[in-house]
DNA sequence: CTCAGCCAACTTTTT
DNA sequence: GTTGGCTGAG
């Protein structure tokens, strides 16, 4: 990290502030925005312009004199933030596109790449998404032999949920199991194993998960004094966005990034925390006050979504609530419109209901797409769907999986991977099995090789250019040829065939790999050579590649934006884009 | 033993 | 779309 100075913060008297605060924002808002200095609290109930307080309160810092750089606004998404940091710029001027912004997440991952040796790790570590992150467990599952017990014993979907929760929620395997898996108690131990080999796995080979990004980042603060000072000294304006969907880590964070100054303004709204289920606890807004006795606590109130009827429900939903902040949003938009609840006997009634509700509604005029349903997962729709071709309506329906998960886009994606970590066994594995006649156990004996001795992708020229010269060869030649190799005693026969017609498929993956290893070339450029090599594999694999080539065109133009291979990788998996 | 292909079951929400 | 189990060919 460079070495800044920072500006003293003396606020000149005779600032001639360019923006309107006082005409534009309501009373609480402006005392939120006015604050400069000091832990704040500010309780923002749904619709109360909390965005826009935000916004106001970061160019108001600029206009005031901080270095935009030293402004930390963390958010739940990085679009979030760069929507902010537009809105910021346009009231104010440019500088506040330089406020740093973006998730705990990638501002960990931002720490971590310039200290990842602190915390023991190479700089160009991947990050592992979470289907990556399921893969690791599912190769070790079965390695220790769990996947052939008597008693079905968890998928590794669920492995890696508990083991994942555990972390965020800061409490033991055995609770998350308790209380969410209790039929799985009996794999208490059987997972507490694989937890271990996982964490020693993603060590050996330079990989971090989600959690890790938030773990190591929590202990380099807290194993290391003088970088904790250093960061906190230079982030000297903190503001989290969102707090009330913040876990312990993340708040433990949060008050690590603001030791060395207090300078923390977190905007939240305890009646709104959905995120449970990661982690997220809505104590961290109820602690507070807590942690910092001296705080501020403003309480945005006014309403500038919703009619009054509507607010009224939701207070007096609030208002059931045991732990609160107590708050009465109220509004001036005119409007006596009830909000409806209405109960159907079975799922398709409901359905018919909806439809004949959208029927009504386009009677009176209002157009399809001002009319919007809204429901919690992709096949609570299914029948609903049903319902809406019979009528005849037409719709969009939103959702479904994302670009960065799509499985043609983590194919390329692994082989970049490959090239900025050869650690990434996970990577290797994937694109080694995209070969004909390359499956489980032919991908992991070459996976093993190449990380285990450290041969990088010279051991697939090893390897080809045996088998060309010499042919099947078995175990205990290729022994000679190389004593120190570990995994040579592990196949039962004894014995591999090395001449296999996936040589010169291996070979041309060999020569790509090359390629793309050349210094100097852009993610762009690089994908375009990946996509080179991948297209006929990619058109054999999917029958539907039309379709899905309109997402590599869209991986191309996102690439575009990018210098840099790390910061692609590190974007696309941690951000994704819709 | 290894791999490919087929089938049935399951699917919240996000970094 | 994905996972895991099963079968048959090489």
């Amino acid at each position: 990290m460079k070495e800044y100075k920072l500006k003293s913060y003396n606020v000149k008297k005779d600032i001639d502030y360019k923006i309107n605060y006082d005409g534009e924002l309501n009373a609480a808002q402006l005392e939120a925005v006015k604050t400069k200095e000091g832990p704040v609290l500010v309780i923002a109930g749904a619709g109360t312009g909390k965005t826009k307080t935000l916004v106001y309160r970061a160019a108001r810092l600029v206009e005031e004199g901080a270095n935009p750089e030293n402004i930390l606004l963390l958010t739940f998404t990085r679009k979030a933030a760069l929507n902010m940091l537009k809105r910021a710029s346009m009231i104010l001027d440019e500088r506040c596109g330089k406020i740093s912004g973006g998730t705990f997440h990638s501002f960990a991952n931002i720490m971590l790449r310039k200290y990842a040796k602190l915390v023991g790790f190479n700089e160009n570590f991947t990050i592992l998404d979470k289907s990556d992150a399921e893969s690791v467990i599912g190769i070790i599952r079965a390695k220790l032999g769990y996947n052939k017990t008597e008693k079905r014993f968890p998928l590794k979907h669920t492995i890696g949920e508990v083991i994942s929760k555990s972390i965020n929620k800061n409490t033991l395997v055995e609770f998350v199991l308790n209380s969410e898996y209790p039929h799985f108690i009996d794999s208490l131990d059987g997972i507490k194993v694989i937890q271990m080999e996982y964490q020693k796995y993603k060590k050996e080979k330079m990989l971090m998960d989600y959690d890790d990004l938030l773990l190591y980042f929590e202990l380099l603060l807290k194993g290391n004094e003088e970088i904790r000072k250093r960061i906190s000294g230079f982030y000297k304006y903190i503001m989290i966005d969102e707090y009330q969907d913040t876990n312990k880590i993340q708040a433990n964070l949060a008050y690590l990034l603001a030791s060395e100054h207090k300078n923390i303004m977190v905007v939240g709204d305890d009646s709104q925390s959905i995120y449970s289920f990661r982690g997220a606890n809505f104590k961290n807004i109820m602690d507070f006050p807590k942690q910092y006795p001296e705080c501020k606590i403003i309480t945005l109130e006014q309403n500038y979504r919703s009619t009054q009827p509507i607010l009224d429900l939701t207070n007096a939903l609030i208002e059931n609530a045991r732990e609160k902040y107590s708050k009465k949003l109220f509004t001036k938009k005119e409007g006596d419109l009830k909000p409806v609840y209405v109960e159907t006997d079975d799922p398709n009634m409901q359905s018919k209901f909806v439809v004949q509700r959208i029927l009504e509604i386009r009677e009176e005029g209002i157009p399809l797409n001002k009319i919007a349903i809204l429901f919690r997962n992709a096949w609570h729709s299914n029948d609903l769907e049903i319902e809406l071709a019979a009528a005849n309506i037409n719709f969009t329906k939103y959702g479904g999986i994302k670009f960065t998960e799509a499985s043609h886009i983590k194919d390329i994606m692994s082989y970049l991977k490959v090239s900025h970590n050869p650690m990434d066994s996970i990577s290797w594995f994937r694109i080694l099995q995209l070969i004909d006649g390359i499956g489980e156990k032919t991908a992991e004996f070459i996976t093993g090789e190449i990380a285990e001795n450290n041969k990088g992708i010279n051991f697939l020229k090893d390897l080809v250019y045996q088998g060309t010269e010499i042919g099947g060869i078995n175990i205990s030649q290729y022994k000679k040829r190389d004593p120190d190799s570990k995994l040579i005693s592990q196949p039962a026969t004894g014995k591999i065939n090395y001449q296999k017609k996936y040589y010169k498929d291996l070979y041309k993956l060999y020569v790509m790999l090359g390629d793309i290893s050349a210094k100097n070339l852009s993610p762009y450029e690089l994908i375009n050579i990946v996509f080179n090599y991948y297209k006929p594999i990619f058109e054999n694999k999917y029958d539907d590649f039309n379709r899905r080539a309109k997402d590599v065109e869209s991986l191309l133009l996102i690439s575009q934006r990018y210098k840099k291979l790390s910061a692609f990788l590190s974007d696309m998996t941690i951000e994704g884009t819709d």
